[in-house]
DNA sequence: TACGAAAGGTGAAACGTTTCGAAAAAGCTA
DNA sequence: TAGCTTTTTCGAAACGTTTCACCTTTCGTA
């Protein structure tokens, strides 16, 4: 590999002016300039970047981690991100916090091989967060509250979501509405579990703990606490599903069931997942904004490079998007 | 930040001394390391990674670099890559290419801050890949034919996928088969346009170029694309498309013009998306096997490393899955 | 012509590790 | 105890940059 001393060494000049002139400083004269540059071009030299990094304590690099860098709304998240992270001229790299303390995530948020991190998905504990976090190496993470000097929250207003679903169904005429629940230590299930309670409160619902069913945030997950539910016999009227893919799983038991949706039970999804509108019928669900969830994120994480202090938790927007799987008559 | 000069300092031993603790290295005594670790705990220290990267000129990451970071079937390949990456210690980072010569994908390679790549989207040029590969830093493409030393391309078999799907077209009886095209200048679009002359041929079925529509191998794309071929008039009774998110856009637009499907037209697509067997009717596609796509690449990769020498292309086989959208009753 | 300032160029230190070769300490054997 | 060997420890160089502080050259002005 061809080095800045060879470059030097060829153009005829120090080290340091070499640096200087390959890094458009104006301390060299344009001779210079143009003797080096033509040197590193038939060289084809390239700056090493680990070198830099490790000289400039910076790697002009964000990290994103994530629990599956597959993910159904993942893709959104990331399109706000790089965008932001792109154009403060950074670059950017996702990661996947797969693997627990030999995840690429653990490794990159200790060694400093980033200058920054966002992070969503709950494998990387709060404790490890909070130590990593520094003046010059924010965090914000997208899913937990979590108080310290640069780490910031940016969630979704669970809650309000949860609530507007529910009023939906509630206005619709369901009474008998159940909760397909993801991992109870998961935060974002914990949120739309308690406003769900609550907003069945406010529409003098009942609560009713038979019709609460766990599954793991996947189809899968719906489709097997769903196939409890029908193992169970007497169904509700609707069901609350704690995300879309759930409720993609919980649709496909109820019509492998012969269970009409939206006639013999209404669904209501969480996320806004792309599928949901392919569905048949298509998905009513909470949606939010996933893009800004990604740009605003960022923003925050170049704010608190430069200096500024951080406004601790961020709350996003969601929305009803009203489609079939409710029906629209009064019941 | 705490060094490894202050855990020496704390422990009272030399900083070589303090690093060969850190590292389990046989060459100091049991007491020793019992310090060593002790000053590390309490000080809280933790390598640097990026110097470590430097001296060992090694990053132990690979990297793995997209289009665009949320694709609709780049999961499971992801998913597979980083199955290897992680069997092997490595740390595995994805990035864009999003950019161009500013993009992350461009620094990362040229600058070595990972220690092989693997490539999907055409934005790198080929001669970045062949200058940018090396013993230390091989490369796999995975859609486009390159040769070179320490290059090797692993591809999906398209022709063969067409070929059967077309194969599956005419024994159904369609004889006017039109093709929506992807990009003109992508390597995937140029096999299976190939492909599908090639079978139209072996089926003695006339190629009419005016059911030749191209669009941006995006629903989008698809979706307009067919909207012009439905304003030509005169439909195919068939249509290939080149993957299957235009096949989406394309079922959109024909629905909207009350185009029935399979009845009126046929489509089959190609990749096997998640989304083709929610599609009403359930899209009949050409499958590929992504994971194993990731898998392979990957240990190619590491095979490389090992300084294997590498055969130059791998092809993967794909397979026609049937579903509703061609229908199944000869015509 | 001499002087001072500005411009251009340089050597060396530093970033935080790893690792080599050598020195020091400890443990044997005679 | 002297002379070995083995174990343990250490200092220093190295990885490839950037950048500080200083030195040299050039040039304009008095």
């Amino acid at each position: 590999m061809t080095t800045i001393k060879d470059v030097a060494k060829k153009a005829q000049v120090a080290i340091s002016t070499a640096s200087y002139a390959l890094n458009n400083s104006p301390k060299v004269s344009a001779k210079t300039r143009e003797r080096v540059l033509k040197a590193a071009e038939e060289l084809g030299y390239c700056p090493n970047g680990v070198a830099r990094n490790l000289k400039k304590n910076k790697t002009e690099t964000i990290g994103l981690f994530l629990n599956d860098l597959g993910g159904p709304f993942y893709s959104e998240i990331v399109q706000g991100v790089q965008e932001v992270v792109s154009s403060n001229g950074y670059d950017l790299v996702a990661c996947s916090t797969y693997g627990g303390v030999d995840s690429t995530a653990y490794h990159f948020l200790q060694e400093k091989r980033v200058d920054g991190a966002i992070l969503l998905g709950s494998s990387i504990p709060d404790d490890l967060i909070l130590k990593a976090a520094r003046q010059d190496f924010p965090i914000v993470v997208l899913d937990r509250e979590l108080q310290g000097d640069y780490v910031c929250s940016v969630l979704i207003d669970n809650s309000e979501g949860v609530c507007q679903a529910v009023n939906h169904l509630s206005k619709l005429g369901y009474r008998k509405i159940g909760y397909l629940s993801g991992p109870t230590n998961s935060y974002d299930n914990q949120q739309r579990f308690e406003g769900f309670k609550k907003a069945l409160q406010d529409n003098d619902i009942p609560y009713i703990s038979k019709w609460n069913v766990q599954g793991k945030f996947t189809e899968n997950g719906g489709y097997h606490a769903v196939k409890m539910l029908l193992a169970g016999g007497q169904l509700p009227e609707a069901i609350f599903s704690a995300n879309d893919e759930m409720a993609i799983g919980a649709m496909c038991a109820l019509q492998e069931a012969h269970v009409r949706i939206p006639e013999d039970l209404a669904i209501v999804g969480f996320d806004d997942i792309r599928l949901a509108s392919y569905m048949k019928p298509q998905l009513t669900t909470v949606a939010h904004p996933k893009y800004e969830w990604g740009t605003m994120a960022t923003h925050i994480i170049f704010q608190a490079l430069e200096g500024d202090v951080l406004t601790n938790i961020v709350r996003l927007p969601v929305e009803l998007v009203i489609r079939e799987s409710c029906g629209v008559n009064l019941k």
